[in-house]
DNA sequence: ATAATAGTGTCTATTAGACAATATCCT
DNA sequence: AGGATATTGTCTAATAGACACTATTAT
């Protein structure tokens, strides 16, 4: 449990020594080295909705731990010494994202989920991990998995996929991602992010559907999205979604039209 | 920005190197000073609402950066090498609470915030801080300041406080566990653990007055919490609350009585 | 024509909110 | 007695949900 000084207790917080007058100097006599310091690392649960199916993407691990296992994308934070530091920890995992989607992050949402950071949950050092969940739309879901590197990273459908069978502790992590988009489909417009750029009411109410787990009633559902629409956030666009029986008419969301 | 390996480019991932065929192995070969680490610090907004005023903790540092100025309570988290990888991230937030409250920690609610992981938001080193955030109940808030450090501990009225005036980016932090509140008061029972441990229905309408900042209708508010009763989320507790005016009926939260 | 699903209408129960009226206690 | 606030009651509007019904297209 030892982790304060690490060789010579250097006097840093003792009131008696002599503190440099100005900040720059107290700057450089600063030693970050006294301290061990963990790993820093982002994992991505990247969610996509496919043929009313919740996916995922995962990685099969080529190396121990775990190898053969399948994991969540991630890597480690770039941090540098000296004046650039390094990364944000956001810009890792949007780096990562486009690393591993091959897409415009622009056009994928992406959001911090929570940061896990249990000792030993990564058997070879100390590794902190922040943990973030994306949205693909399901037009664009099909290009994700067709790079290069399209050997080892895989959709998997949430509903036949084993949390526990997952690396490290992302079983964990998947099943807090899954808490959050359900909590957060009811109150916030999160659905738009897993339809195409249009979309029929029907097509929404899948999005819904699956991430809740329930059905919903047609009728009342349509009507709660009327309402969107009077109040601009979503608007008819042209054309009609054809299916095997009757067209719906399609609407596209509408950016910062909440009011 | 430079990150990767440090020293020698050791081969780690290169796939043409001789894996150690079991995975013990493995693990002594993995090099985690070939990377440039971060420090990894927790943060903690320490909330209280006592005299209807919502308050936080606050402490004034000694030391520079920022000297002088008031940061939130908080500290590096214990990492270790070997078997023992030091502390739990949550672990770490739990023994600063208590080390700055001087309070029985099962006593004060405790959640993880946000991870704020901009570059350069210490400017001594890297640090990616663990945000949480804290609610004691005013009956206890009185006992916090009065440690032997109370010196430099002081809870600060949110009202007028400069939120800009704080150490590094702690005013960001501060902003966000408001958001979160705000939010939260609304679909959890976080009301709950800023009110005694008895408390009169109008006590409760006044946390729920400060943190949301809008005035409640007391006979409405009243039957919201009527319903609770009769869900056994709360209950009646002996004797009345004494004010100024008409005394009111007490009741006392039951954990777990949702259903 | 028929199946299937989009879309509309109707009704009921629940809840939020405005607001009036009454009850109870302190001073 | 008078002031203040707890507590109860009443009414209206908005919303959710169940469910029946109509419209439109593919086959």
């Amino acid at each position: 449990m030892a982790t304060r000084p690490k060789k010579k207790r250097s006097s840093k917080k003792s009131k008696a020594r002599a503190v440099p007058s100005d900040e720059a100097a107290f700057l450089e006599a600063y030693r970050a080295e006294d301290f061990v310091r963990p790993s820093v690392a982002v994992d991505i649960v990247i969610f996509t909705i496919v043929d009313a199916d919740l996916k995922l993407l995962l990685i099969q691990r080529e190396e121990h731990p775990f190898r053969g296992a399948w994991a969540l994308p991630g890597g480690f934070v770039r941090v540098a010494e000296g004046a650039d530091q390094g990364e944000d920890v956001e810009a890792a995992a949007t780096r990562r994202l486009s690393e591993e989607t091959h897409l415009d992050p622009g056009s994928i949402f992406l959001e911090q989920l929570y940061t896990f950071g249990k000792a030993g949950r990564d058997p070879r050092t100390r590794v902190i991990s922040v943990a973030h969940y994306a949205l693909v739309r399901p037009d664009l879901a099909p290009f994700v998995a067709a790079g290069e590197h399209a050997s080892d990273a895989a959709w998997h459908s949430v509903e036949q996929l084993d949390l526990d069978a997952l690396a490290f502790d992302h079983g964990e992590i998947v099943q807090m991602a899954l808490e959050r988009i359900r909590g957060k489909v009811d109150y916030t417009d999160i659905a738009f992010e897993l339809v195409p750029q249009t979309f029929s009411i029907p097509e929404l109410r899948s999005v819904y559907e699956v991430i809740k787990g329930q059905s919903y009633d047609p009728g009342n559902f349509r009507r709660r999205f009327h309402r969107m629409q009077t109040d601009g956030i979503i608007e008819k666009a042209p054309g009609k979604r054809i299916t095997a029986s009757k067209p719906a008419s399609v609407y596209r969301f509408v950016r910062g039209g909440e009011r």
